[in-house]
Order: C-alpha cells, then sequence, then structure tokens
RNA sequence: GCUGCUAUAGCUCAGCCGGUAGAGCGCAUCCUUGGUAAGGAUGAGGUCACCAGUUCAAAUCUGGUUAGCAGCUCCA
C-alpha cells in the first residue's frame, strides 16, 4: 500500500490514530483549563473517541464549548507529539508526582518487564501505548466537535467510581464533520421512542410504572399480525403449541437455577425469606414451563426432535435505568422455543433454528443490518455464574463452534456473554443511536436437561439425557417493532402497516362511493379507513403522507362516473386512475407475497 | 442501580430578577365542495407531574417522590 493511501481517513487504522490523537488534544485541553481534573483513560471508538474524568464538578456544555475552544488552539499550535519510554519505578513516580491516581493504577496493572510508553506534547504527557499523529496540526481544528458528556464507571466496574466521559468525533474538514452530524440528526428522526409515540403504536403512563408501554392498536395490530404469522410459520416447521402459566412457585425456580441466579431480575408475589408460605414468581423465561411437556410421560428416541413453541410473555425487573421504548421493557413477549433432541440431531436441528430465524428476520427486512456473536463461557467464572463442568462448557461449545463453522455463519465471539447454562448464537441489530441488543438468540443447552432430569429410551432400550435448543424465531415482538419502526422510518411495508389504505373522498358527493369501496376493501381482508371530513384534498393527503399510509384512493366526480379510484402511493407516486379490482388484486399480491417495497 | 439533563394544554414549546399562564399544531362548531402535502372564522381546553419546605406571595427557589431522555453498569 501506498503511503498516500495508509495516511488517508479511509483506512480504519489511520482514523484511529486520528481519533485517538483528538483524544489526548481534549485532555490536554481539560489540563490547561482545569489542572485539578484527574485522567482516566481515553481511547478512539468506532466512531470518534472519549476521555474519562474525574472531576471536582460536573461538566456542562458550557464546559464543552470550552474545551472546544482550548483544543482549536491546541491544533493551531502544531505541537509535535513525541513517544518515550520509562521503567516501571520511574512510571508510577511520574504518576504519583502527577496526581495521577487512575494512571498509577494503570500502570500497576501493567506487566512487570516491560518499558511502559508515554506520549508527550508541550507540557502535557499521558500514559499511552500509542499510536498517534507527528503533531497537534494534524488534527483539522474546525472539523471536530464534543458530542456529550455522562458518567461512566471507573474501569467499567459500578462498584467503583463514576467518573465523567465526555464523548468526541472528528473528520478531516468541516464538511466530513457537518455531513456527519445531519445524518446523526437523520437518524434520530427515526427514533422508535419517539416517532412510536409520534405515530401512536405505542404510549407509556407514569402511574402504570416504567418499561410497561401500553401498545395503542397500531401497534398492538402489528405485534397481531407477526405474531400470527410466526405461529403459522412455526407450525409449518413442525413446532407444537404449548401454552403454559404465566407464574410458577419458587420451587420451579429453584430446581431451573434461576432462583439463584436472577432472583433480583424476578418479580416475586410473596416472601422469598418466609419458608412456611408458598412464594410466586412470575416467570422470566419459559424453559422449565415448557420441559414440563416432555415431563408429562415417558419419552422415547421416537419422541424426538421435540419441537416445542410458545409465543411468551416473560416478567424480568430490569434495574430502573435500563428501560428503553419499546427495546428494553420489564415485560415483553417472544416467540419461545424449546427443542428437545438426541444428540445426533443436533447439527440438524440447529440449522432449522438458524434458517428460521433468517427467514423471519429476512422477511421483515432486518436481516441484513444483523451481526452474529457466538456466546461463550467466561472459565473464571465458573461455578458462580455458570453451572456445569468445564468439560461440559467444553463439549457444548466444541459442538456448537463446528456447527456454526459448517453452516458459514460470520460470527464474533463474545467471552462471558453465555447464558448461565450454556453457549448461544446470539444474533443483533443496533437501534439509531447505535446500541446493539439481541434480536434472535439460539441456545445450546446440556444442563438443563440434567437438572430437570430429562431422559428418554433409545433404540437401545438404555435411558440417555437429551440435549435442548432454546431458540426464538422472531425475538421480542415489542423489540421487533421498534426496530421496524427504525428501518423503515414508521413507513412499515404493506403487509404489516396497521392502516393499509385510506379512501380520500374529494367531495361530499363522493362520501358514499368511498364508504362502498371501503367496505370492498375491508371486505377484501384489506386495513382500510376512510376519511369523509370537510378537508380539502390536499390536508387528506397529507395527513394520510404523516401517518405513512401506504395507499391513498383518491374519488371524486371522474372516478364516480368511471367506477375507479386514483391510486397515490406514500412515496408521492401518482399510479392513476383504475378499477378498485385492478388495485386490489395489486395490493393482495404484494401483501400475500409480504414485499418490503412499499 | 449510578452520573447528568428534563417535566407548563392532546402534541411541540415560550413564560426574564418569585406577583396564581401564552403561542403554533391538534380538537369542536360554522363557512368553504375544493383533483394529489396544511382554505377561513369562532370556541373549548391547564390545581404548571406529585408531595413537602422557604416566602406576604411559588410554574418560577430548595428537598424528596414519580416519570421521560442520554450514557455507564446489567440483560436468563
Amino acid at each position: 500500500m501506498s503511503e498516500e493511501k495508509l495516511y488517508t481517513f479511509e483506512d480504519p487504522q489511520y482514523r484511529h490514530t486520528y481519533w485517538h490523537t483528538c483524544s489526548h488534544i481534549m485532555a490536554q485541553a481539560v489540563k490547561r483549563l482545569w489542572p485539578e481534573v484527574r485522567l482516566a483513560i481515553g481511547p478512539a471508538i468506532e466512531n470518534g473517541w472519549y476521555y474519562d474524568f474525574d472531576a471536582p464538578f460536573s461538566f456542562t456544555p458550557e464546559h464543552l464549548s470550552q474545551i472546544e475552544g482550548e483544543m482549536k488552539k491546541i491544533c493551531k499550535q502544531r505541537i509535535r507529539i513525541e513517544r518515550g519510554e520509562k521503567p516501571r519505578q520511574e512510571a508510577l513516580a511520574w504518576a504519583e508526582a502527577q496526581n495521577e491516581p487512575y494512571k498509577e493504577e494503570l500502570i500497576r496493572d501493567l506487566p512487570e518487564d516491560e518499558p511502559i510508553s508515554f506520549y508527550t506534547q508541550e507540557d502535557f504527557t499521558d500514559l499511552c501505548a500509542g499510536p498517534h499523529l507527528d503533531h497537534t496540526g494534524r488534527v483539522k481544528h474546525n472539523g471536530f466537535k464534543l458530542t456529550q458528556c455522562c458518567g461512566a464507571y471507573w474501569r467499567g466496574d459500578s462498584s467503583r467510581k463514576m467518573l465523567q466521559r465526555i464523548y468526541g468525533v472528528a473528520f478531516p474538514s468541516k464538511d466530513e464533520l457537518d455531513e456527519y452530524l445531519r445524518k446523526q440528526e437523520e437518524a434520530l428522526k427515526r427514533d422508535h421512542n419517539k416517532l412510536g409515540r409520534e405515530l401512536e403504536y405505542f404510549t407509556t403512563v407514569d402511574v402504570i410504572g416504567q418499561g410497561l408501554p401500553i401498545l395503542l392498536p397500531k401497534g398492538a395490530r402489528v405485534i397481531q399480525l407477526l405474531q400470527r404469522w410466526i405461529e403459522d410459520e412455526e407450525q409449518k416447521r413442525g413446532y407444537q403449541l404449548t401454552k403454559t402459566p404465566l407464574m410458577a412457585k419458587s420451587d420451579l425456580y429453584k430446581i431451573s437455577g434461576h432462583w439463584d441466579h436472577y432472583l433480583d431480575g424476578m418479580f416475586v408475589l410473596g416472601d422469598p425469606h418466609d419458608q412456611s408460605k408458598e412464594c410466586f414468581a412470575l416467570r422470566p423465561m419459559t424453559c422449565p414451563f415448557q420441559y414440563q411437556v416432555f415431563l408429562n410421560r415417558a419419552r422415547s428416541y421416537r419422541d424426538l426432535p421435540m419441537r416445542l413453541g410458545e409465543t411468551s410473555t416473560l416478567f424480568r425487573n430490569e434495574d430502573s435505568g435500563e428501560m428503553h421504548g419499546l427495546i428494553r421493557v420489564r415485560q415483553f413477549t417472544i416467540s419461545e422455543g424449546h427443542l428437545i433432541l438426541r444428540p445426533e440431531q443436533l447439527e440438524d436441528e440447529f440449522r432449522g433454528c438458524l434458517e428460521l430465524a433468517k427467514y423471519c428476520l429476512d422477511t421483515v427486512g432486518m436481516l441484513e443490518d444483523c451481526t452474529f456473536r457466538f456466546s461463550q463461557w467466561d472459565p473464571a467464572k465458573a461455578g458462580t455464574k455458570y453451572i456445569g463442568t468445564p468439560e461440559q462448557w467444553d463439549e457444548a461449545q466444541s459442538i456448537m463452534g463446528k456447527i456454526l463453522d459448517d453452516l458459514n455463519v460470520n460470527y464474533t465471539i463474545g467471552i462471558d456473554e453465555a447464558a448461565f447454562y450454556g453457549p448461544k448464537l446470539d444474533i443483533q441489530y443496533k437501534n439509531v443511536f447505535g446500541k446493539e441488543d439481541t434480536i434472535v438468540t439460539i441456545q445450546v443447552d446440556q444442563l438443563l436437561a440434567e437438572q430437570f432430569d430429562m431422559e428418554y429410551t433409545d433404540v437401545d432400550g438404555k435411558k440417555r439425557r437429551p440435549y435442548i435448543i432454546h431458540r426464538t424465531s422472531l425475538g421480542c415482538y415489542e423489540r421487533t417493532l421498534a426496530y421496524l419502526i427504525e428501518r423503515y422510518a414508521g413507513a412499515l411495508p404493506l403487509w404489516m402497516m396497521p392502516t393499509q389504505v385510506k379512501v380520500l373522498p374529494i367531495t361530499d358527493r363522493a362520501h358514499d362511493y368511498a364508504r362502498e369501496l371501503n367496505d370492498r376493501l375491508t371486505a377484501a381482508g384489506i386495513r382500510s379507513e376512510v376519511d369523509c371530513r370537510s378537508e380539502k384534498l390536499g390536508y387528506k393527503i397529507r395527513e394520510a403522507q404523516v401517518q405513512k399510509i401506504p395507499y391513498m384512493l383518491v374519488v371524486g366526480d371522474r372516478d364516480m362516473e368511471n367506477g375507479t379510484v386514483s391510486v397515490r402511493t406514500r412515496a408521492g407516486e401518482d399510479l392513476g386512475a383504475m378499477p378498485l379490482d385492478q388495485f386490489l388484486s395489486k395490493a393482495l399480491l404484494q401483501i400475500a407475497t409480504k414485499s418490503k417495497d412499499l
């Protein structure tokens, strides 16, 4: 690669170096302005950088402008950035002399024998592995912006001090920065938490509580449509439907291990410490409930694979700061399933689950933006966070790794992201803020079968332990709805749009005709409405447009005379006049094929 | 749970240094019957989230609670 190419912003490494240098410039600016502020860490991240500070005051937007101003000066001063090394003792002495306790702790955690690198620009020196640009003038003085400040725990540990994190982004030119900020602003307009409320998909109410959204008619309709589709699809794929209780005695969760691992996260009815009274808990998952279906009688290898599916409402007492719109809630409904298998069926069934998940995500238009994460355990937490033996984990993970490789799944590995009973394939999706959550999960589990003493009689008459796959096909409906609103900016595909067609009579004379059309559409299974208010056409169109109604059927004298409807799409396209049947067959085809085009 | 910010009409927001509320949109009624993104007029609508405190007087100041937002931590 030519040097020229290497030093462009398109090169991820260069970009990273650039942002990292920005973080040092920011830290230098902060130290110039308030020498009493202590420094923690300041890495480059996916989009920009941050630096964590321990300041005796709270940073405000005014402080950020002040810091930006000082950073501009530093850039214009074109200060040389020089790398240096200190032996460990000297490095520690430096941290102490500078009164930088966080740096001191970082140095203490570095390997003993390696020299420790520092970067110096003028009077400012920072412990840092580098690399950096050669001088501060490389950073375009009007190409960066400090975007926000917020709290962040020292070393990501919630038991330690909360520091203040300032985030920034930078580009080699003001135009590119402006373009980035404009795009960010655009993305935020899709925020389901705003748009979903504006378009009346959901709302929340103080007296009901956090994380307990009300699904308004539109939101409820979309979820119903998704749910019916998923249930039918699962039936086609050999799933049996179950319907199990929303709560159980603590005994059940004690067997499964959830009581030990997640008591804090459960809604408990009764006093868990009073042994003399029954204590219930709302279910935070479906596994042990569905296992009872398998346990209903003795099972043969002929019963396997047993694929159980349930549209399952779950309750999790998330911490109060965790709730976010429809993405993180305390009560949600999920397309939950458990497959109980002979070990040799694992690969085929896993493939089936993955195919189902991909089919579901592709159909709703989300697959292309999904990423796959192979979530593994952390052996260091054996016996605490995870049940089972290292041998069992190695086995489950190696089988799963082999399956994923056989299926050519392009995944990243997430250490310490597994469930307490087994490794997972998590399918991840990002919201408009870039925050990633799991939309679908497929988990391999050989441990809970043991907890519940599940077994089947094999061909040879011997009792064997089944494997279990825990999986979702479309995941949590609330979360999916949120992502769909963001993905389509509220303009959901025709087949899942709560109102698909709006008939817009131009004059009162057309009201009867419009109502008749609406009846015919409704009879054909189209979700249609009529707008008979005495408003002008332009006004009715605007309103339907804002509501993202896919098709507007404009009808006036001309249409009544010719027996037609004049079709306008929400994309602003005028499809002209046509008989209703012609429109209907077009729309019905689009719905039947779950087209993403409109 | 933690840090910071926020809460005024259904929505978006204004309301300075404390003197018991205002706009636009929406809604209702009337006029207008208009062919592809906002026609006009009139009117209704608020214990300023809740609970305390300071004060002659609180939407405004202070504390707490609840809820919302961003991030951190967590996420079976």
